[in-house]
DNA sequence: GTCTATAGGGGGATAGAC
DNA sequence: GTCTATCCCCCTATAGAC
């Protein structure tokens, strides 16, 4: 243990790697705790090198959450846009590979969510966020089964809502759910792995109840 | 418009304008963000007097996180311990009173569980979340009805789980889900008062299913 | 491109008058 | 108790050598 792993590759740009280094740390402390000495030292460079490259640590942040928000919608889009699967498809497929994305990088949601916060708007704005969500297959199909009478409730932002809040709200609240359950890491991963297929089968429930 | 509402009440105690005042602030920018600057022009005095009550930023701010968490806590134990209520009307009581919570003070969730995230357990340990929240009248109502194969999923912690994530995810993922779908206050605040109706139902369906 | 040294400023905390 | 003035450290950013 001790001596923490720093991000000294040889076969990356220097660049490339304090960008990797102010993402690690961006996403672990947020934009107000950060000092850019933690990310300089994390990258094995000094504080100048970065203001060299980035300017500030202003810009830096802008960068780093411009690209996490980006892949963060690309993801969702790839999910909710496939034409060929059909609405519980779907679900199943954000359910099971969210789960897993979060898992690899846990800091996110809360970090996104965060920040989305603070900068109130200014950064949301700056995607076409609404185009990808609300234009989505996944929107269309909603509303056919709708207008079908498969799904009770007609509102897809409450249909989106609880998809996500099952499904990321955990992860969120970590920290505290393993403190009121005496849960350790690996069971929480193991909890984690049967929401993949509970979500589903919930929001099945759902649909059809309220 | 404009000018803010200060803090500066002639009936209470400096030192209770202070605490008032740090708490809003903490609440909405997170210890890291906020400078003893902006709570002391908040209450209406300077810095020299919030250290004279306070000591530090630091001691302050432990003293609000844990009278906010205390606060919570208690909440939910009020909730979760009614002997008189069945399974099904606490979750009915739990939506309808936090939704009613978190929409005054719409900062306490992401608040904790951000502050959580970086305080790692320090203060989780100085309260008695595990024997409030394990020893519920809740948790043995839902083992009754998991004995009587009245609900399907049997582990407690996905029930809780999913029943604030329903509440509490939508708050904290507000200006995202805004920004999805061109949703203003109004309508916002609208969806939230359906929640309370719609998500004793979705769980009542979602325990029978899986 | 990368470093050392340092400027510049902001923010937490304290001394001391009233 | 409350204020003004000030200290001092820490952090961001830049100048300038290599």
């Amino acid at each position: 243990m001790a001596k923490k792993k720093l991000n000294i590759e040889k076969d990356t740009t220097t660049e490339d790697r304090i960008k990797a280094s102010a993402r690690a740390v961006f996403h672990r402390k947020g934009f107000a705790a950060t000092r850019t000495r933690d990310i300089a030292e994390d990258a094995g460079i000094n504080i100048a090198l970065l203001n060299y490259y980035f300017r500030s640590k202003e810009n830096l942040f802008q960068i780093i959450m411009l690209e996490t928000m980006s892949r963060f919608l690309l993801m969702m889009s790839d999910f909710l846009n496939d034409e060929k699967s059909s609405l519980d498809k779907k679900v199943e497929l954000v359910a099971s590979n969210y789960i897993d994305f979060i898992m690899i990088e846990p800091d996110i949601p809360i970090f996104m969510l965060n920040e989305i916060r603070n900068n109130t708007e200014s950064l949301l704005n700056k995607l076409p966020i609404k185009d990808i969500i609300l234009n989505s297959a996944f929107f269309s199909q909603h509303r056919e089964l709708v207008a079908k009478g498969k799904i009770k409730e007609p509102n897809p932002l409450h249909f989106l809502m609880n998809m996500l809040s099952l499904v990321v709200f955990p992860f969120i609240a970590q920290p505290l759910l393993k403190a009121i359950s005496e849960t350790d890491d690996k069971a929480f991963k193991e909890l984690m792995q049967e929401r993949k297929k509970l979500i589903p089968i919930w929001i099945k429930a759902m649909m059809k109840a309220g």
